[in-house]
DNA sequence: AATGAATGAGAATTCATTCAT
DNA sequence: AATGAATGAATTCTCATTCAT
């Protein structure tokens, strides 16, 4: 939790919890109504405070968002270090990016309000950062595995291939979010189809 | 342009250039500022005109958005005709494919509006079903052609098929828009790739 | 009036004569309540109209200050016309300054809030410049009339005395507008003794 | 330090300290950021304590200034000791007004928020008495003074005369604190000048 | 047909003050 | 005794929308 989007670093255990809760409440509040029925005195009114005692934490409202992003981030740290582990290189990419699909619905399920905070093509520049962050963070990953596999690759060619696939699987995550519940499985294979099929195509690996 | 978003129905040039004009005016409002800095008065001195005047064409803000909306949905309209032509299904997938690639970018580089617009996760439903109709539509059109080149799939399969295809082309073409100008083509070449591999893999078919 | 100061140039009569009523009402809350109860709500409250149409003519609350300033600056500049007139040279220093003082005396009879908004020491420096430009407007005339009476003075000299005179007034306006009603004749007469007992000691003139 | 003003009376030396720093913060503040800039929790920050703390000693933000205000009344009656001494009827009317300026000056020089406080026209009628005493304070002092040196004088005469005194040097310190420093020695002579120009035409004498 | 003006509702933020530990 | 936390009330400002000319 960055230091300086708090106004006061929480010393007591409660009012660690306070800024706990009025993230949660402002990540609902993102998922219920959008962006646009994010003000203050929702987040307040939700996380059952007054406005003036979130101000009592976050600078403005911007300082909000940006523990949130921040939220979010740490939690997609966490995902990579699950995805991809040291011996990543060894497992066999079907099974990798299987995984890697189902961590991350599985991800999008419980963190709604991520997708919703990130998609905002306005964001102000701090929050993009954010974003771009974690996003970026994933990319040297794949980029990382995909020379492993494939050393033929530039590292220029692995770069490219792991950009188009995150975007590939940024634009995927929101179908698979907003299917009907019974093509939901039939997207998720398909996903990972597509995923193979690209990463086959560029490696020109077909492992056994 | 639909009646019911249009208080009066514009009988003479002049105010259908008007509406065009305050369209206009919203949409590159949308792209400098974003959503948020989409006001009636931002928008109606764009235009050049009064926010009166602005209420004369729309019943409010919605309107406008709904209308611009639907000029989108009407380019989208003109782009499928463009692309999926009568005989469509006799043009090698790799070209009809390239040349989708290719007509997509170039209307999102000439088009940013479309993207800033229905990128908002959290648009009204009205606006959220415009946006969802000319992605149905595409959608159809690819699963008609799917269909069409490998008869052995299910509607069920093609139409699955096409969504994949069609939110990986949403999420790779932001990547396109944002790409620095070097990695531009190199990005669009793997677009293009991993939309071929993936229509392989799912209709089986290799083309000759 | 300052055309920055305005959000737009009031081209009705009545919305001139609106602009008008807010800096009377603001003038009368400075009396009435000091700077601090100098609210953009009371100052519309006062003036019956609501907040937003204040924030129709101002783009903020500084530029309601700033054209109030502005206005007494022309009520200064007329004051100066109506004292310095181009003969003033030749007319006797002790009718001069008792003219001077009785004009001032009957000014801030009738602009209290002129005083109360130019003896804040914390005004903001826009503010302030348009205070000082007030009091340096009467600085000049004053230090020209003096180097006309009594040419053996320097420039410096007669500038530094004019900064005195005009200071010392400063200091003894807000006396006699609270003084006892009884005192005030004896303290305006004491008011033109301390002027004219210094201007003789500077000049070394007694005239006729 | 008067009780009302003081919750608890400090009994301990750390306590009184405390009160001592407090009121340094705020005058600090004041001169600093202006009477805005004084809010209870910048006082509170200022001095190093929470605001919870400061409400210990205070009972509220009035009580503060008062406090503060009484702190410079008991300075310019240190000030009114050192320069209004027993024997001062005796010294020469010229040397006494320029000693009388030269401690002022100095008093203003090291104590800037004086002037900031009490030059504020719309303070609470208690804090304007609090600098109505000081001033009255000096008042009084010096119209026992022209009355010795000048017995034909009524007490009212010497009374109107003090008071023309003291808001003259009300008016010049300003002058003086915020003048060039290349001017400033011009300004204190000149200061002194019209003090005694008025002094010896009131008194009619002309000391030897 | 066009627009200047008006406004209610609400948003972000501050601040003096209190309370519980 | 000290302070972190809490808050109601107020303040500045915006915005969608309406009205009168």
């Amino acid at each position: 939790m960055d230091k300086q989007n708090l106004r006061r670093q929480p010393q007591q255990n409660r009012s660690q919890q306070r800024v706990a809760e009025i993230l949660q409440a402002a990540s609902d509040l993102l998922v219920e109504q959008g962006y646009e029925g994010l003000s203050t005195s929702a987040i307040a009114a939700k996380a059952g405070i007054s406005v003036s005692s979130l101000y009592q934490f976050f600078a403005n409202k911007e300082a909000v968002l940006q523990a949130l992003a921040q939220r979010y981030l740490e939690k997609v740290t966490l995902l990579n270090e699950q995805v991809f582990t040291p011996d990543a290189v060894y497992v066999p990419t079907a099974v990798l990016f299987g995984r890697t699909v189902d961590i991350l619905v599985d991800f999008a399920d419980r963190n709604k309000g991520f997708h919703q905070l990130f998609s905002t093509p306005w964001l102000s520049p701090e929050l993009q950062a954010v974003g771009d962050a974690s996003t970026n963070q994933m990319i040297a990953e794949i980029q990382k595995i995909m020379m492993g596999k494939a050393p033929h690759l530039s590292e220029e060619e692995a770069n490219v291939a792991a950009q188009v696939l995150i975007h590939m699987i940024k634009g995927l995550l929101p179908l698979v979010e907003t299917a009907v519940p019974e093509q939901r499985p039939a997207i998720i294979a398909e996903f990972k189809r597509m995923g193979m099929a690209y990463l086959t195509a560029v490696t020109g690996l077909t492992e056994p």
